[in-house]
RNA sequence: GGCCCCAUCGUCUAGAGGCCUAGGACACCACCCUCUCAAGGUGGCGACACGGGUUCGAAUCCCGUUGGGGCUGCCA
C-alpha cells in the first residue's frame, strides 16, 4: 500500500537542524523541495532535526519556522525527530538481529593511531568486525560494510555516481550512549514517511552510499530519488558558511529585500526555467519547475544582483504596496524615529519619489528623515563641497530674501517658482545648476543626495526650509 | 592522502552536433536625459580552461591534463 502511495504522490522533505538560523543554501534546498512538491501537486515535509542535544535550540525552531514562513513556504507535515526516537532504536535493533552489525569498542584515538601506524587513509579500519564485541557502556554499533562492489546514487543532477564498497568504512549507527546517529534516523524516518525525493546539498553526496545501504538493510523497498544541490559559494569560491558569510535569511530580511525577490534569486541559483528568464513570479516557478533542469556547478551568492532585483521590484510594486512593504521602516521596528515624529502624510507625499530611488527598504528612513526631525543634522563633507565655489553667501542670502515672498509650490513642468527663482539667482552669480542646488540641499536635507529638491521643499514648508537656510547661512 | 563532484563573459546563466562571427541578466565603462541621487534610453567591454580523439561538422560526445570545490565525527 505504501509502495502503491509512492508511486502516485511525491512527497519530499526539508530537515533542518535547529542549530541556527536559516541559512540562504537551506532555504534553498528548502524552496527546491517546495517547488517539485507544489508542481507535481505533492507533499511537502518540515521535518525538525532536533536530535543533538549540544547544539540544538528551541529558539532555533521557532527562527526556521519563521523564515519558512517569511518567504511563504508552507508545510503540509511538520516532524521533531526527537519525538520519533523510538522508531530509531526499533530499527537499530532491527540490524543487530539481521546481523549486519557489530559492537565496537575502540575510541578515536585508537582509531587514529592505528590508521596513522598503517599509513594508509585515515578512518576505521574494522578492528572489531569479527572480534563478537557485547554491546555496552562506551561501545557502539557500527554498520559492516560490503568489501566488494559498488554503491549507485541515482541523482537526477548527477546522474549516477558510484562509490567502490571497499572505500566506504564501517562507520556507527549507534553511539556507545545509545543514540541512533543521523544517517540511521534520517533513513528510517525517510522510509517511514515514504519520502520519494531527497533534495539536499551536495555536501550530503559522499554520505548517501551509507543511506543507500541502510535502506536496503532495512529492507525500505525502491529507493528514493536523490537530487544534490550545487553549493552556493562566497566569492572566494568557497562554500557560504555560518562563521564568515552573512547567510541567516533573516538578515536579508532585516535589511529589506522583499521575500518574493529572495525567492526569485534563490530559484535562479542552481536552476532556469528553459528559456532563461530570470524574473518570475512564484506560480511560475512552481509551474515551471523541473528537478532534470537544476545544474550541476557552484553558484556564486552575488549580493549585488539580489540587489538589483530588489529594487526592480520595489519600482514595480504599487505606490499602496510600497507604503505597505514600507511599514516596518516607518513605524515598526526598523523606523530610527520615535513614533510620534512620523506623519503618514509626510511619506504619502514623498513616496513615489522615494520608490524610484531605494533598492532596499532599509534605505527609505535616510530618504525622508529629514521631513520628520526638527533640525537636521548637516553632513559636514557634503556642506564643505557644497559651499566651495565663490558667492555661496551670497547666493543664500538672495534664496532666503526670495523664497520668503515666492509661492510654496512645485509643480513640475507647470508652476515651479521655487526652481526658477533659485536657478534665476544662481545664473546672476555665475554658477551653474549643479553648484547653485547643492548648498539649498544640504542646508535643507543634511546631504548632498536625496529626493528632488523642490518637492522635498513643498513638503517641509516654507517656515521650516527658511530656517534651515538661516541656520546654514550662519555657518559660513 | 583517499573518495566524490564541478568546469560558457568578472558573476548567474541560455545553449541538449550544424540555427553560435555564442544570446540574456547583474556588474563595469561611455554617451544622452537631468536640480543631487536614482530611474530611463543608446552604445561598449567581455566567455566556450587546456590537450587529444570521434565526426563532413563539436561549446555541445569520449579520454586525459589542469584548475576549483565537497566529504573524510560515537554532529546533523
Amino acid at each position: 500500500m505504501l509502495r502503491y502511495a509512492r508511486r502516485v504522490s511525491v512527497r519530499v522533505r526539508f530537515a533542518p537542524s535547529p542549530t541556527g538560523f536559516l541559512h540562504v543554501g537551506s532555504a534553498r534546498a528548502a524552496l527546491y523541495n517546495w517547488l517539485l512538491a507544489r508542481h507535481a501537486g505533492g507533499t511537502f515535509v518540515l521535518r525538525i532535526e532536533d536530535t543533538d542535544e549540544a547544539r540544538d535550540r528551541e529558539e532555533w525552531v521557532t527562527a526556521i519556522d519563521e523564515s519558512l514562513r517569511w518567504i511563504g513556504l508552507d508545510w503540509d507535515e511538520r516532524y521533531r525527530q526527537s519525538e520519533r526516537v523510538e522508531l530509531h532504536a526499533a530499527a537499530a535493533e532491527k540490524l543487530v538481529a539481521s546481523g549486519l552489525t557489530y559492537w565496537c569498542d575502540c575510541t578515536r584515538e585508537e582509531v587514529d593511531a592505528r590508521a596513522k601506524e598503517r599509513g594508509g587513509p585515515p578512518g576505521y579500519d574494522g578492528h572489531c568486525r569479527d572480534l563478537g564485541k557485547e554491546a555496552g557502556p562506551d561501545v557502539a554499533l557500527r554498520f559492516r560494510t560490503p568489501d566488494q562492489g559498488e554503491t549507485v546514487v541515482p541523482d537526477v543532477v548527477r546522474g549516477e555516481p558510484s562509490f567502490p564498497n571497499s572505500t566506504i568504512e564501517d562507520f556507527v549507527v549507534v553511539r556507545s550512549t545509545g543514540k541512533v546517529m543521523f544517517v540511521l534516523a534520517n533513513v528510517v524516518d525517510d522510509i517511514d514517511m515514504a519520502i520519494t525525493h531527497v533534495i539536499r546539498g551536495e555536501e550530503h553526496l559522499p554520505t548517501t552510499p551509507k543511506y543507500l545501504l541502510l535502506w536496503q538493510a532495512l529492507g525500505g523497498g525502491a529507493v528514493p530519488v536523490f537530487a544534490h544541490l550545487p553549493v552556493i559559494v562566497n566569492e572566494k569560491r568557497q562554500k557560504l558558511s555560518k562563521r564568515r558569510d552573512p547567510v541567516a535569511l533573516e538578515l536579508y530580511r532585516d535589511e529589506g529585500y522583499l521575500s518574493e525577490v529572495m525567492l526569485n534569486y534563490l530559484a535562479l541559483l542552481g536552476w532556469s526555467p528553459s528559456d532563461g528568464r530570470e524574473r518570475l513570479t512564484l506560480d511560475e516557478m512552481v509551474q515551471e519547475f523541473r528537478l532534470e533542469d537544476v545544474g550541476k556547478s557552484p553558484g556564486f551568492f552575488d549580493v549585488a544582483k539580489l540587489r538589483a532585483f530588489n529594487g526592480d521590484t520595489i519600482r514595480a510594486l504599487s505606490v499602496e504596496a510600497f507604503t505597505e512593504r514600507a511599514q516596518p521602516w516607518l513605524t515598526g521596528p526598523f523606523a530610527p524615529w520615535s513614533a510620534d515624529l512620523y506623519d503618514p502624510d509626510v511619506f504619502a507625499a514623498m513616496a513615489p519619489l522615494v520608490q524610484e530611488r531605494v533598492a532596499l527598504l532599509s534605505e527609505i528612513p535616510a530618504m525622508i528623515d529629514f521631513l520628520l526631525v526638527d533640525e537636521v543634522t548637516i553632513d559636514d563633507g557634503d556642506w564643505e563641497k557644497a559651499v566651495k565655489p565663490e558667492g555661496i553667501t551670497k547666493l543664500l542670502d538672495e534664496v532666503i530674501a526670495s523664497w520668503a515672498e515666492v509661492p510654496w509650490e512645485h509643480v513640475p513642468d507647470e508652476r515651479e517658482p521655487l526652481k526658477d527663482s533659485l536657478f534665476e539667482i544662481g545664473e546672476r552669480l555665475g554658477l551653474n545648476k549643479k553648484r547653485t542646488q547643492a548648498p539649498v540641499r544640504v542646508a535643507v536635507t543634511g546631504r548632498s543626495v536625496g529626493p528632488p529638491l523642490f518637492e522635498s521643499l513643498v513638503v517641509l514648508g516654507r517656515e521650516r526650509a527658511l530656517a534651515r537656510l538661516r541656520a546654514a547661512r550662519a555657518r559660513l
